[in-house]
RNA sequence: GCGCGGUUAGCUCAAUUGGUAGAGCGUCACAUUGACGUUGUGAAUGUUAUAGGUUCAAGUCCUAUACCGCGCACCA
């Protein structure tokens, strides 16, 4: 028995040097599984791609938990003889790591983006996004990853960006992508565009306020748009109002003096609102742009871009809409204009990144129509992402998710993809005079490049093919896509699980991925989310340095079932170091022990239903119940009872040995440094590494 | 407003799709000088949120109610 099994299990010395050899082994790559005779060329294969880290700084314990479900896969596959990829990549994160790195400068040098210019902000940000890049691929490592470094990947590599415009023109050219003056959230902190997505809403209590308008009374609580308000609308079945035509003109008295009301009638008016009348402000409301757009009428910009009001508000110019606020109202009482006064709680929209409020302004944007028919496919964008999922050709677990899907694209609209900030794919769109040149930079003199860059989300709908070698006809496109799983947290299932159905229905006409595994938030011992401010996060890195990474893996996967939240404590992940640690013992026992005498029949049924069962768990999807099953079978009928009996009587040997071994075997996906570690000094090796030891079968 | 999920032992969660309610942690008692600093044996705790229904059989299916959490939309 070798020297090491006399002290208890060192995790923190064996994982860093096993994973070295294994990444010294080539093993990660299929390629080279079928160089070494590990894996048969012609065996079938199995795929996942990682859903790329933000270079935003380092993993959290959410990070940690998709790896080690990830993993637990991908091993799995990998023993049991499929050519197994899994691809590693990280996601540039535009506006996430642009506001991180921006705020950085700010605290640091006092300085803002435009003090800094495009081009050295760009040079700072891939400096920070090079270290974290560093920092996750070292985290990825720890966690004991078996990802094919051979096939890194980044969203704003030079591959990737091929695949962003080549799709960016094709969709432009299949008229699915057109520029349009639209209303948009705006982050006047932030300065750019968001998507829906990347708004948060606030409870806010605020000010309800009624205001005479001609005949009319009006209710409003942001009295400081409504300078430039000249259509008064109504529902047509209103009866109160049934004697107003539409498109009658009233002269009335208004903020600034007098003004011409056009009276419109429109159904998407809620009668019991107030008073079942309203003004409307096309340019800074996303509904009142959707009446000016069917009544085809005037709008007008009221609020600029850094939340200030333009020179329509007369004596107001300049101000900040907080401060207006409280002047107009002052003014509307002295006119007498004021009715009267309620408080009322609202959800105020702020973004997601800044914290800004977010003022909606009509812009010149990008967009990705999703209800146009794309010619020779006979359906819309909409149309094609719900259809696999539908089909079942996409399959959820847990299963309810697919409702959560459905709800969300039926209220999906068109896709804002233009931003305004620097870092990111620019927009592969050049312009010289009323000449346009998409995906394709014009050699001639004169031509300018769109200042906007791409939503994050457009690359990273790629990201199953783009990582593959896409737009090239490569041999991994060919072998191992489309991708067998994605995995990922449900939080993010509407953003980028439906956009990469979007985006690879439209580009290759099949789908990313077979199944979609989504995993819940890592929380704290009393379930609340970590976060910086609390000051209850996890750190992975904390943790396997001090209870291994086998222990961390365990704990994130017991008692964890799919789509669910998970409380996490260190007490948690200290139980199952002390269960690598179990898993030691046993070994030094058996391997104490000579391998003799005849397997025990009765033992080894027992350990084939196990075999039976955590293979079936598994392909299942339920590694929760296979790492519980593991457990309990190796601590508490191997340890307790099995290797009690067989002291001191020598025919068990054979009987232990076989336990053991595939013990190891089946542990090897959930604790794969451990397992490995104690496989390295059995006497009887089938291959040089447990990691490409055949899963065991029962004939 | 529309939708989704949850409610099971003191705590955290399971229950392989309708077949005797189980694990981990915690608690209590006892044992333990050689595989185990991280050990073992045993014990207690349940009207499965509530009320009905279907069924030979319900934690599981149906209806309603209550509470908790979440998503989406709206918010003049």
């Amino acid at each position: 028995m070798p020297e090491k099994f006399l002290k208890p299990y060192d995790s923190t010395a064996t994982e860093s040097r096993i994973y070295a050899e294994w990444e010294k082994s080539g093993l990660f790559n299929p390629d080279e599984c079928v160089k070494q005779g590990v894996t048969k060329a012609d065996a079938p294969t199995y795929s996942i791609v990682l859903p790329p880290p933000n270079v935003t700084g380092r993993l959290h314990m959410g990070h940690a938990l998709m790896l080690a479900v990830e993993d637990i896969f991908v091993r799995f596959k990998r023993m049991q003889g499929f050519r197994t990829l899994w691809v590693p990549g990280t996601d540039h994160a535009a506006i996430a790591t642009q506001s991180v790195v921006e705020k950085q400068i700010k605290k640091d040098e006092g300085k803002n983006r435009h003090d800094l210019g495009r081009e050295e902000l760009l040079k700072r940000i891939e400096t920070f996004a090079a270290e974290s890049h560093d920092t996750i691929i070292g985290q990825l490592k720890t966690m004991g990853a078996s990802l094919d470094w051979s096939r890194e990947a980044f969203t704003l590599d030079e591959t990737r960006t091929r695949a962003v415009r080549k799709v960016f023109k094709e969709m432009y050219d299949a008229g699915l992508i057109y520029r349009g003056l639209r209303i948009v959230n705006w982050d006047p902190k932030g300065q750019t565009t968001i998507s829906d997505d990347e708004i948060v809403y606030q409870e806010e209590k605020s000010t309800f306020y009624y205001l005479k308008y001609g005949p009319f009374t009006i209710g409003t609580a942001r009295p400081e748009t409504k300078f430039g308000d000249k259509y008064v609308v109504m529902h047509p079945n209103d009866s109160r109002y049934a004697d107003w035509k539409d498109g009658q003109k009233i002269d009335l008295e208004w903020i600034n003096g007098p003004i011409t009301a056009t009276v419109v009638k429109d159904e998407s008016i809620d009668m019991e609102f107030g008073t079942g009348v309203m003004t409307i402000t096309p340019w800074h409301s996303i509904v009142d742009f959707d009446i000016a757009e069917r009544h085809e009428l005037d709008k007008e910009q009221i609020i600029d871009e850094r939340g200030k009001l333009l020179p329509i508000a007369g004596e107001f110019v300049g101000m900040k809409i907080v401060e207006a606020r409280a002047k107009i109202v002052e003014k509307l009482r002295v006119k007498g204009l004021l009715e009267k006064e309620e408080s009322y709680v609202h959800n105020i929209a702020t973004a997601e990144r800044t914290g800004g409020i977010i003022e909606p302004q009509i812009k010149l944007q990008w967009f990705v129509d999703v209800n146009k028919e794309v010619i020779g496919r006979g359906k819309t964008l909409k149309e094609m992402v719900i259809e696999p999922m539908r089909s079942g050709a996409i399959k959820i677990v847990p299963e309810y998710f697919e409702k959560t899907y459905f709800h969300w694209v039926e209220n999906l609209r068109d896709w804002c993809i233009s931003r305004q900030i620097w870092y990111g794919h620019r927009v592969p769109v050049w312009y010289k005079g009323d000449d346009i040149s998409v995906g394709i930079e014009p050699k001639e003199e004169g031509w300018m490049q769109d200042e906007d860059t791409l939503d994050t989300w457009f690359s990273s709908g790629l990201w199953t093919f783009s990582t593959l070698g896409w737009p090239e006809q490569t041999d991994d496109l060919k072998n191992y896509h489309p991708t067998d799983l994605l995995e990922t947290g449900y939080d993010i299932l509407p953003f980028w699980v439906m956009r990469m159905i979007l985006m690879t229905e439209f580009t290759l006409n099949t789908i990313p991925f077979k199944t979609v595994y989504l995993h819940g938030l890592v929380r704290d011992a009393q379930g609340r989310k970590m976060s910086k401010s609390l000051g209850n996060n996890l750190d992975p890195l904390e943790i396997t340095a001090k209870f291994g990474a086998d222990a961390a893996r365990m704990a994130l996967i017991v008692g964890n079932t799919p789509g669910t939240d998970m409380r996490m404590s260190e007490d948690k992940i200290k139980g199952y170091k002390h269960f690598a640690n179990k898993l030691w013992n046993v070994a030094r026992f058996v391997l104490s022990q000579e391998r003799t005498g005849e397997m025990r029949a009765d033992l080894k049924a027992e350990f084939d239903a196990l075999i039976v069962g955590v293979t079936n768990d598994i392909e299942e999807f339920r590694t929760y119940m296979a790492a519980e099953k593991l457990y309990h079978y190796v601590w508490h009928r191997f340890a307790d009872e099995i290797i009690e009996e067989s002291k001191n009587k020598a025919e068990y040997g054979a009987t232990l040995y076989y336990i053991l071994e595939n013990s190891l075997k089946l542990l090897h996906p959930f604790m794969p440094f451990v397992t490995e570690e104690i496989y390295q000094s059995m006497p009887y090796k089938e291959t040089g590494f447990l990691m490409t030891a055949p899963w065991p079968v029962v004939e």
